[in-house]
DNA sequence: ATATCAAATTGTAATTAATACAATTTAATA
DNA sequence: TATTAAATTGTATTAATTACAATTTGATAT
């Protein structure tokens, strides 16, 4: 959450045109870690700017990732994610609420994977299981904790 | 690569019956480590089984799957990939000749999650980059190596 | 061996994420 | 303010996956 020059700040730095639609989806990931799709993206910036083209929120995240402002995640099955937190961290998916929890730790893999010979280049590390919160739910001691 | 009666005894050791179609797709899957999609599958078994339907091989490959018998890969972005190899392992995914290589390590990090108070069920730990092969083509030291 | 039947397979249609593309608009520069 | 390359929009298309009804088949009991 930041001010809307910091936003343009970034598209400019990256030599990137500055466009309010731009703007929107910067503001939008970096108010929303929930790892939203194109399409969650797409429908709440709708609701205050109704001439939003989906195809802009494509074009824009695709632009925004070659230039490494923002990555992806491939960690559900139909859809890709995206993610305004590039620094290097591990995910965890609820199978049971859905959602995708930040777990910052590094991965201490890559130097192996470099002996291999290979360039590593991306790193992704994904958890899936049931996790804090609901495992609680399901023992009973609901204390009315929000999921959102 | 086994005997057909490996896979038979696979099926019926999940109590999953036994058909024509599930046997020829774990036996692709077995003899092909190289995490296909759904597609890959059907268009090569089709060959020697025309009748054979792209439905089926979804609807076995969520079979194999619900029984822990294959494993799904999401390291790619637009479609689903599958692995006989279900023990605990990593992936490498060389973005120029595309090729998913098995990584044989394990993740020192599920103690971690745990300590969070998650239950874990599933690791993917992926990498992307250049592979050897494609890096040491890139220098000019063309052994003439196959990437197949 | 045969009849039975729930389950599997098939083929087609529907859904959905993502991409292609042409017309229009706009941000940056002069 | 005029220019222009790039961005946006809206629509059409592609491609992976799912839904579903009709048909076939594997396993069981007779
Ligand atoms: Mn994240
Ligand atoms: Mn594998
Ligand atoms: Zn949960
Ligand atoms: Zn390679």
């Amino acid at each position: 959450m930041s001010t809307l020059d910091h936003y343009v700040e970034i598209l400019k730095k990256g030599n990137i045109k500055v466009t309010q639609q731009r703007i929107d989806i910067l503001k939008y990931l970096d108010s929303h870690l929930s790892h939203p799709t194109a399409e969650e993206i797409f429908l709440s910036l709708k609701k205050t700017h109704p001439a939003l083209s989906k195809t802009t929120v494509y074009n824009s995240l695709d632009v925004l990732r070659k230039h490494g402002i923002i990555t992806t995640l491939t960690i559900t099955e139909n859809e890709l994610r995206y993610d305004f937190k590039t620094k290097m961290h591990h995910h965890f998916l609820c199978k049971k609420c859905g959602q995708i929890i930040d777990i910052d730790i590094s991965c201490p893999n890559i130097e192996k994977i470099s002996k291999f010979g290979h360039r590593v280049d991306e790193v992704h590390g994904y958890f899936k299981g049931i996790c804090k919160n609901c495992l609680d739910q399901g023992r009973g001691k609901n204390k009315s904790q929000s999921l959102t």
